[in-house]
RNA sequence: GGAGAAAUGGCAGAGUGGUCGAAUGCGGCAGUCUUGAAAACUGUUGAGGGUCACACCUCCGGGGGUUCGAAUCCCUCUUUCUCCGCCA
């Protein structure tokens, strides 16, 4: 949620930026600034009402210990009105909040300067790219075939469980992906991030203090009987670690990494891109989640992005980087670099991880703050991003390190799988 | 799931209708003393909004109500604790 004050002292730069995601938002920035304008106008009459029915009332207090009850009615008739008047104030204030409100969730974050306008994937801005790109044996296998040649991800097993989206690992297979995030973790927690585990579900004030809700509803599974939402990331966990917290700016910068699954429901989702592992309702990811100084946080969105370089180039894949355009870049994000790996048998790129920075837009929602060095309530930076995704890493792995004899496991992670072959 | 108790400032813990934003203790901060530290003593110390600064408003788990006036009374929700049941 963008800050009130902000949008009133940077009007024209909101809505020049909002157009990097190609939202015109000249009308709805004019209505908050009048909606708040109005609302501030409304609290302060609520504020002068109740100001002066409080000292009536401490007023008749005494007059009834000085035995003048009758003077004290006759300002009892007064606050009595007085309170009419202030709860007609109140009504409207409470209508003109909300307003403001639901009209606050409505716009997204800001992009950054460096963000390019643009609407769709085919604007987002290739910025590095690195590792080559194997040269496959004759008969190479997209990972689905992969899969069932050697046993390791059973499909139709999942659909008859669950239903589609919800494949089955098994045997070398799963272990490759206890290994994965066993891997992850380690690389994260060397990296500084303390090691967390999750819920996997969340209530409803954890969706809105990240963002999915109220707008991204559909996306979520929701357990009405107990109104929780399954997460589809566990950044949505994890950042509400922080909700309504103050922080000592002593205490910046935070990083917590943690493994949890992933449920999404996808739904419209289909077609040839849906195949395999490309896009699940339930997965696993590792997610690294940073709180930062407003300061340091771009000097953090980096060092996260070379902390992934650095393990994607451990497990020796090709990948690229992209800068999204704005149009692609999440509701919540001011900027957000994506890394695809090349899936080598579909012939396309995957995306494997999104790192954000998402500056005060959560912050803000979630109440996240910060003493500064002014002793004054400020709001904290977020930064989240997959380090990594599981499903799109593994079709990597399996597509990549194919050979004739059977599938070669990155030397890195042989420690943690046991095995070096999958055959 | 059943029965009972509770929820107050960073923590502990008073407060059962008006002068209570809240005693007291601990902790924190500043100072005195000290070569320095500790101890002792003195002062200070919740949050949000609002203002140039004051004033002023809101907040005693959340929501609603009674009352001129609520931390205090009523309703409701949530959470925690104890006992019983169930259970990985």
């Amino acid at each position: 949620m963008l800050q009130v004050p902000f949008i009133r002292e940077n009007k024209a730069l909101v809505i020049e930026r909002l157009a990097k995601r190609n939202i015109d938002a000249n009308q709805m920035i004019t209505d908050v600034i009048v909606f708040d304008e109005e609302r501030r106008q409304i609290q302060t009459e609520l504020d002068n009402t109740l100001a002066e029915s409080n000292s009536l009332s401490k007023e008749i207090g005494n007059l009834y210990k000085s035995g003048e009850a009758q003077k004290a009615n006759l300002l009892k008739e007064k606050t009595t009105q007085l309170k009419q008047v202030s709860k007609e104030l109140t009504e409207a204030l409470n209508n003109k909040s909300e307003a403001l409100k639901e009209l606050l969730y409505k716009i997204p974050n800001i992009p950054n300067e460096v963000v390019p306008r643009g609407n769709s994937e085919l604007d987002n801005e290739e910025i590095f790219k690195e590792g080559d790109i194997p040269v496959l044996h004759e008969g190479a296998l997209p990972h689905w075939e992969l899969a069932k040649k050697y046993d390791i991800i059973d499909f139709e097993l999942g659909n008859k469980i669950a239903g589609a989206g919800f494949p089955v690992y098994k045997g070398k297979g799963a272990r490759l992906q206890r290994a994965l995030i066993a891997y992850f973790l380690d690389k994260n927690t060397g990296a500084g991030y303390t090691e967390y585990q999750l819920p996997h579900m969340v209530n409803e004030a954890s969706g809105i203090g990240t963002g999915q809700l109220p707008d991204k509803e559909g996306q979520m599974y929701h357990i009405t009987e107990d109104n929780l939402y399954l997460i589809p990331t566990a950044e949505v966990p994890g950042t509400n670690i922080f909700r309504d917290v103050v922080l000592n700016e002593s205490e910046l910068p935070v990083g917590i990494t943690g493994y949890t699954p992933c449920f999404r429901r996808e739904a419209g989702s289909y077609g040839a891109h849906v195949r395999g592992l490309n896009r699940l309702h339930q997965f696993d990811k590792v997610e690294i989640i940073r709180v930062e100084h407003p300061s340091k946080s771009y000097e953090a969105l980096d060092g996260m992005v070379s902390h992934v370089k650095d393990i994607l180039k451990e497990l020796k894949l090709p990948y690229r980087i992209l800068r999204l355009c704005g149009g692609d870049t999440s509701f919540a994000s001011a900027l957000t670099y994506d890394f695809e790996v090349f899936s080598t048998a579909q012939d396309r790129w995957l995306e494997i991880s999104s790192i954000s920075n998402f500056e005060t837009f959560q912050a803000n929602r979630l109440k996240l703050r910060f003493k500064n060095s002014e002793g004054k309530n400020e709001l904290a930076h977020t930064l989240n991003g997959s380090s990594l995704a599981l499903p799109r890493v593994l079709a990597g792995i399996l597509e990549n390190y194919q050979t004739e004899n059977g599938i070669e496991i990155p030397k890195v992670l042989q420690p943690y799988t046991g095995f070096n072959i999958i055959d």
